[in-house]
DNA sequence: TTGTATGCGTTATCAT
DNA sequence: ATGATAACGCATACAA
């Protein structure tokens, strides 16, 4: 801040011209090597730091990006922001961050106030509506995470195939009346997840599901959710996520109902701490960081159109086996 | 990006010059209150934007501040993070995220890379050296987390205090033999609270600490330091963090060990997650959002010197008894 | 009260 | 290969 050595000190000190200075440590330009390595030299003595902002004023880029999410403290959302910003720094861009707090409103404001500041804006499981979308989306190049809207680029993972697998694995263990503990009914993800329900269930013979009704996507709405659960009747409960997933489990503990002798529960995403609690919480693996990394390529993809397209990296879902799924108890 | 409507456009629109464009929308200029009337109307109208890094160019503030953390998937930092965000949200300010993924020579490149782009940085947990610290610390105005160096500002919670309430929780408890799992030598909280445990140990009449030795501050940190503390003899354990503890708690559920029946377990810290296992892990909270708000209070008040002076918080850390912790079984 | 001119640090254009 | 000059979008000193 205080101590800024700009072109014009290193110029002098070098005995050249700004623009030369300018051109010796941008690399692809035109400069004796000899004259280039003294003004390397000199830079590195005074300790210059070039000012992103004004290079950002005359060509257009910023190399910074923005990064929206809906809350940082959950894990399923730093996982994506730390593969945001790994990528990001690998690439030479740096990455504002903005966490929503789950509000639609707030999220919108802070696309407008960021968008001007940014090349481009990574949008994650993104709350406002469609019209918002569409009004900020001719304004700044942009990528989405788990929503896709018009012909923007988006990133997400097969619902229908984390479906598939959630499924056939309780399937294949036998058992015939799965509940579905659902997340909100707005989110754009739910509304997948349930699609791929009612696509996979009639594909497995006497299958029957319930729904269990919508659930906040968190470990209270997870307890919320297990009493209807167990109400249902039902051998297994697939939530939402694993947030909810965790939250079944702790409230099924506190009943004294047995995991997974009287109920088998099984998440999605595996976030992190899904491994944390006993028992381990089987559940459907995203790569989370993965997804944040294809969002940066993506996105660079937009705004150095010259570079070679990326090609689409797919997103393989896993199913992960842990303690909290089993064959049903017969009664 | 595209359509960049600039002070031109809006000075051409309402008949007006650039510069009387800028000061209408400044909101302590001398303006008629017609004029300012119609540029507003204007500026909404063509939905201009201001260029915050232009701005920044001139008035050499830009309005954008830097966190530098350790790893975001760490549910702590994720909370101060967010702290941090929310707050400098509210002041005006947008800011950089950067996650140096424990690598004390990537956090300096990043501190280095940021500098010239913020008004000021906050360093969480800095792995760097005090060499290295003092290297930034004249060339950026910045705060420290949880590290004190010369008479930069620092945000830390009172180590000593958790250590008291922590030890003095299991010695009630009837515990006379305590193990410590402790965190990474190098780390300067773990320095802290190692004082604090030699400070407070006299004070209890009989008790007995065994340090385990250094551990990962992670899970399987944790994981490995539990069978260290059931050898140790120990009737309870402290972690140095809740990760940590919640390692402990699933290794000794493996081991078959009761908790707390024959071992009680504490961590530090209250991070989301310790509520989501069973037992619950017993800890001391400190209050990680309000960490990051006070950060950012205090390096507002180091860029804004005229502004009244926040006075220090204080970040008060209090006991959460769960049920990982009891009187020791009767032998 | 408003307009003109200048400069922030950098790169691009056009000379040389 | 290098230097002079202009321009990016904005805010401010100064003039009117």
């Amino acid at each position: 801040m205080a101590g800024s050595i700009t072109v014009r000190d290193v110029a002098k000190a070098a005995g050249v011209s700004a623009s030369t200075v300018s051109r010796a440590l941008a690399a692809n330009s035109v400069v004796a090597a000899e004259t280039r390595e003294r003004i390397i030299n000199v830079a590195r003595q005074l300790g210059y730091r070039p000012n992103h902002a004004a290079r950002g004023l005359i060509t257009g880029r910023t190399h910074n990006i923005g990064l929206v999410i809906p809350d940082l403290e959950n894990p399923y959302f730093a996982s994506v922001t730390k593969g945001v910003q790994s990528r990001a720094l690998t690439e030479g861009y740096s990455v504002f961050i903005a966490d929503s707090d789950e509000d639609a409103r707030a999220e919108l404001e802070l696309v407008r106030k960021l968008s001007k500041q940014v090349d481009g804006l990574i949008l994650c499981s993104a709350r406002m509506s469609d019209a918002d979308i569409a009004s900020v989306a001719d304004d700044t190049t942009m990528v989405l995470i788990n929503r896709e809207w018009g012909d923007l680029t988006s990133v997400v993972v097969d619902d229908s195939e984390i479906i598939r697998q959630a499924l056939e694995h309780l399937y294949a263990l036998g058992h015939r009346h799965i509940a579905y503990a659902g997340g909100p009914s707005t989110s754009w993800s739910n509304r997948k997840r349930w699609a791929g329900i009612e696509a996979v269930q009639p594909k497995l013979e006497g299958l029957t599901i319930s729904p269990l009704g919508s659930f906040a996507p968190v470990f209270g709405g997870g307890q919320s959710a297990a009493d209807v659960a167990v109400a249902s009747g039902a051998t297994a409960v697939l939530a939402y996520n694993d947030l909810m997933g965790l939250g079944i489990l702790a409230r099924l503990a506190t009943r004294g109902i047995d995991v997974p002798g009287d109920m088998s529960v099984m998440g999605i995403d595996d976030v992190n701490v899904a491994t944390l609690v006993s028992p381990g919480l089987t559940t459907v693996r995203s790569p989370l960081t993965k997804i944040g990394r294809s969002a940066v390529n993506a996105l660079i993809d937009l705004i150095e159109p010259t570079d070679r397209h990326n090609s689409i990296e797919d997103l393989p879902v896993q199913l992960v086996v842990r303690q909290s799924t089993s064959v049903p108890r017969s009664r």
